[in-house]
RNA sequence: GGGCACGUAGCGCAACUUGGAUAGCGCAUCUGGCUUCGGACCAGAUGGUUGCGGGUUCAAAUCCCGUCGUGCCCGCCA
C-alpha cells in the first residue's frame, strides 16, 4: 500500500511523462529528472507543482508559459480518475489541485485501516541491518555525547526497522584499550571506594589517574598491567574485564532509562581470543589487502599499503604516509586489524566463532540482550546487508580506510554495503567533553547523560506545576522528559556540531519535543470530550472538507511514508523532527480553527482527522524514541 | 603541507544530493488573543547583499573555480 500523497506525485509524474513523450520526443527527460521537478508549492499555487515546462522551453525555443499551456490542454481529459482535479499555469509552472474531497476520504482510510504501521515502508524487505552504537569505553558515565550517539543510533535502527529491514541493534566495547588499564589501576591502587553510580564514579578514578600519568612509576605500572591484560589468562585480564563489565551494567541502566536498547552486545577482547583476527589476516593477505613490511619504518609489521587506495578517495592521492599498520612488529594488533576482522564478519566474509550468553534477559523493549563471552550459544548475528556505524566525524579517515580495504580485496559490493554515518561532536563553550581530562564533570552541571534526564524530568513537573491544570502522571512526566532530550538532539543534521547549552537542550516551546507531545495529549482530551474513539471510516460524510486547515493537515499526514523513506536512507533523524513540527502545527492550526465536539454533521469526519493526527505522529514519534502521552 | 566538514536574520536550524515562483521554521523582540474541545498554544509585525570574489545559465543558497574564517583528521593510540 502506498500513501495518497506518493499517488499523487505518480500520477502527475504520469501525465507529464506521456505528454513530453508524445509531444517532444526529441526531449529525452529522465524518471528522475521528472521527479526531481515535482515539489510541494506553497497552499496558493495548488497541491503540487513541477517546472518541468523550464526544460522543454528551453529545448523547443518556445516560452515556458506556452508550453504549460500546451501542456495543459493536452492533458486535461485524462484527469479526474485520480486525485489529481486540474492543471493551472502560472508563468510556465504547472499547479496541479487535488480533488480534496477523495484525497482526504483515502488517506484517512489508510491510516485507520494501517494504525501503527500507518506511514510505514517495505522497501528492505528481507534486508539485514546491523547498527553499531554508541560503543562508549567501559570506563565511564555516558556524557551528552555518547548521548547523542546513541539517540542517532536508535533512531536510525528504528527508521530501517519501519522499513521493512530486520535491524541487529549492535554495542561494541573497546575492554582492551589503554583506558581500561588507566582505570583498573586506579581501581586497585587510588583507595578509593564507589559512593555513586558505578560508572560515574569510575570515570572519576580515570580522571584521577590521567593527572597522576607524569609519574613514571605509575606509568610503567599501567603499562605493565595494560600488557598483561592483552595477553589474556591472568588475574589482571580477569579484573579488567570484571570491571569493564561492571562499568557497562552502570551504562545499561543510563540507555534503559532512556529507552535505548540493544540485540548484542561485542566485546573487543572476545573478537581476538576467538581466533577471528588471525583469519581476517589471512584472508586479507589472500586479497592482496594485506602485507608484511621487510624493511624501512614498518619492518616487521604487517601493513596495508596506502598506495593501492589511490584513487579511492582524493584523501589517498598524496598520502603523508606510505602504510598503515595493521599488525605491529610486536606481534599485537591495531585497531585498524580489529576492525578490519569485525567487519568482515558484520559483512559475512568472515564466519563469526562467537559464543553468547545473555545480558540482561528482558529488556522493556521485550528482547533479550545477548553478549559475547567465553561460554555459551552459539548464535548468528553476522552476515548483515548492510553495516551501519554511528561514529563521530573525527573518525571519517580510519572509516574510510576500512572501507578501502574491502575495495582492494575486490569487494566494491561490501565496501559499499558499509556505511559510515558521521556526526559532529558535542562540545560546551567552555571547552571539550574530554572523558580523559574530566571536561564532562563542568562547572555548573556533570554533563552525563543521566544527570540530563533528572533535570529535565525536574523541569517537567515544574512546568506542570506552573500551568493551571496539575495533570499527567510521574511516568508521564519521564516520557515528556526524554521526549524533550530526544528532539532536541536529533533535531538537526547529525553533521552539525553541537556547541551544546543546557538551557536550550531544555526548551519547552516551540520547535521541541514537548511542543509535539503537547499536541497529541490535546488531540488526546478532544477525543475523551467526543467519547467516539472509534469512527467507521466508510460511514463519513467527506461532504464537509474543505479547503482549510484540515485539508492541510491530512496533506501533511500524507507524507508520512515518504517522509520515512527519504529520512532512512539518508540516515537523518532530523527530517523525522521536522516532519514532526509540521504535524504538530498543522494540527494546532486546525483545532484554534475548528470546532471538533459539538459541530453536528461534521463531527464524524473532523474527529477522523483527530484519529488520524494521533495515529500518525504517534508513529513517527515513536521512530525517534519518544513515546506520546494522554496527559501532561 | 595534504584532506574532510561547516559558514544562511541577534541566536539555533531548514532548503544544497536532483538549479526554478516572494529563501522557510523556531527562539528572542514588539502588538494582539484564555467565562468558548488544555495558553507547553494561536494570530500579526520587525529582522536576510545565503562569508567574500568570479564563472556557467533564461534562472544560483544550490553547480564550477578561487578566496577567507571555524572545527576536525593525517600515530607500530584506540
Amino acid at each position: 500500500m502506498s500513501c495518497s500523497y506518493k499517488v499523487a506525485k505518480d500520477e502527475l509524474y504520469a501525465l507529464i511523462d506521456k505528454w513530453v513523450r508524445d509531444s517532444y520526443p526529441q526531449v529525452q527527460l529522465r524518471k528522475e529528472e521528472i521527479y526531481a521537478s515535482i515539489s510541494i508549492p506553497k497552499t496558493e499555487f495548488g497541491d503540487l507543482s513541477s517546472s518541468v515546462c523550464m526544460r522543454i522551453a528551453k529545448a523547443s525555443g518556445k516560452k515556458p508559459y506556452d508550453v504549460a499551456n500546451e501542456m495543459i490542454d493536452q492533458t486535461r481529459k485524462g484527469l479526474g480518475k485520480g486525485y489529481i482535479k486540474e492543471l493551472g499555469n502560472a508563468n510556465g509552472y504547472i499547479n496541479a489541485s487535488f480533488d480534496e474531497k477523495r484525497y482526504v476520504k483515502d488517506t484517512l482510510k489508510e491510516v485507520i485501516e494501517l494504525g501503527d504501521k500507518y506511514g510505514f515502508s517495505t522497501v528492505g524487505s528481507g534486508k539485514k541491518a546491523m547498527v553499531e552504537y554508541p560503543s562508549v569505553n567501559p570506563n565511564k558515565a555516558w556524557h551528552i555525547g555518547h548521548l547523542l550517539n546513541a539517540l542517532i543510533g536508535d533512531s536510525i535502527s528504528n527508521m530501517l526497522s519501519a522499513c521493512g529491514y530486520s535491524v541487529n541493534r549492535e554495542d561494541y566495547i573497546d575492554d582492551l584499550g589503554i583506558q581500561v588499564a588507566e582505570s583498573l589501576w586506579g581501581y586497585l591502587n587510588l583507595g578509593n571506594k564507589p559512593d555513586k553510580k558505578f560508572d560515574t564514579w569510575l570515570g572519576e578514578q580515570y580522571v584521577t589517574v590521567n593527572r597522576m600519568l607524569s609519574d613514571e612509576k605509575v606509568k610503567k605500572e599501567i603499562d605493565a598491567l595494560m600488557k598483561r591484560m592483552e595477553e589474556g589468562k591472568s588475574a589482571e585480564a580477569d579484573n579488567g574485564r570484571k570491571l569493564a563489565e561492571d562499568c557497562v551494567k552502570a551504562q545499561f541502566e543510563t540507555a534503559s532509562a532512556y529507552g535505548i536498547y540493544h540485540d548484542v552486545m561485542m566485546w573487543e577482547s572476545d573478537i581476538v581470543r576467538t581466533g577471528m583476527l588471525e583469519q581476517a589476516m589471512k584472508i586479507a593477505v589472500e586479497k592482496g589487502a594485506a602485507v608484511k613490511a621487510d624493511e624501512g619504518k614498518y619492518s616487521g609489521c604487517m601493513v596495508v599499503d596506502l598506495k593501492m587506495l589511490k584513487g579511492i578517495s582524493k584523501e589517498f592521492d598524496n598520502p603523508n604516509e606510505e602504510s598503515k599498520v595493521l599488525i605491529r612488529s610486536n606481534g599485537t594488533a591495531t585497531y585498524l586489524a580489529k576492525d578490519l576482522a569485525f567487519h568482515m564478519w558484520k559483512l559475512g566474509l568472515l564466519k563469526g566463532s562467537f559464543r553468547y550468553h545473555m545480558f540482561a534477559e528482558i529488556q522493556e523493549d521485550g528482547k533479550p540482550l545477548y553478549s559475547t563471552g567465553i561460554s555459551g550459544e552459539s548464535i548468528e548475528f553476522g552476515g548483515a546487508d548492510i553495516a551501519i556505524n554511528v561514529i563521530g566525524s573525527a573518525q571519517r579517515y580510519p572509516q574510510l580506510i576500512l572501507k578501502s580495504m574491502f575495495s582492494i580485496m575486490g569487494r566494491q559490493d561490501l565496501a559499499e554495503r558499509l556505511v559510515h554515518v558521521a556526526y559532529g561532536e558535542i562540545s560546551l563553550k567552555e571547552g571539550s567533553l574530554s572523558g580523559r581530562s574530566g571536561g564532562w564533570m563542568g562547572k555548573d552541571h556533570t554533563y552525563t547523560a543521566d544527570s540530563l534526564l533528572e533535570d529535565a524530568r525536574d523541569r517537567v513537573v515544574k512546568k506542570a506545576e506552573e500551568s493551571k491544570k496539575k495533570v499527567g502522571t510521574a511516568d508521564e512526566a519521564m516520557a515528556v522528559a526524554i521526549g524533550a532530550i530526544r528532539f532536541a538532539f536529533l533535531r538537526t543534521n547529525p553533521e552539525k556540531k553541537i556547541i551544546f547549552e543546557w538551557d536550550k537542550a531544555l526548551s519547552f516551546e516551540g520547535s521541541s519535543g514537548p511542543y509535539c507531545m503537547y499536541m497529541y495529549a490535546r488531540a488526546n482530551s478532544i477525543l475523551e470530550k467526543a467519547m467516539a474513539k472509534k469512527v467507521e471510516p466508510d460511514k463519513i460524510d467527506f461532504g464537509h472538507v474543505e479547503r482549510g486547515y484540515d485539508f492541510e493537515l491530512v496533506k501533511s499526514i500524507g507524507k508520512a511514508q515518504e517522509v520515512l523513506e527519504k529520512a532512512a536512507s539518508e540516515y537523518r533523524p532530523d527530517i523525522i523532527a521536522e516532519y514532526l513540527m509540521e504535524l504538530s502545527s498543522g494540527f494546532s492550526k486546525f483545532y484554534e480553527n475548528t470546532k471538533v465536539v459539538g459541530s453536528g454533521e461534521a463531527e464524524q469526519y473532523r474527529i477522523a482527522i483527530v484519529i488520524s493526527f494521533m495515529q500518525a505522529i504517534g508513529n513517527f514519534m515513536r521512530l525517534l524514541g519518544m513515546n506520546p502521552v494522554a496527559k501532561m
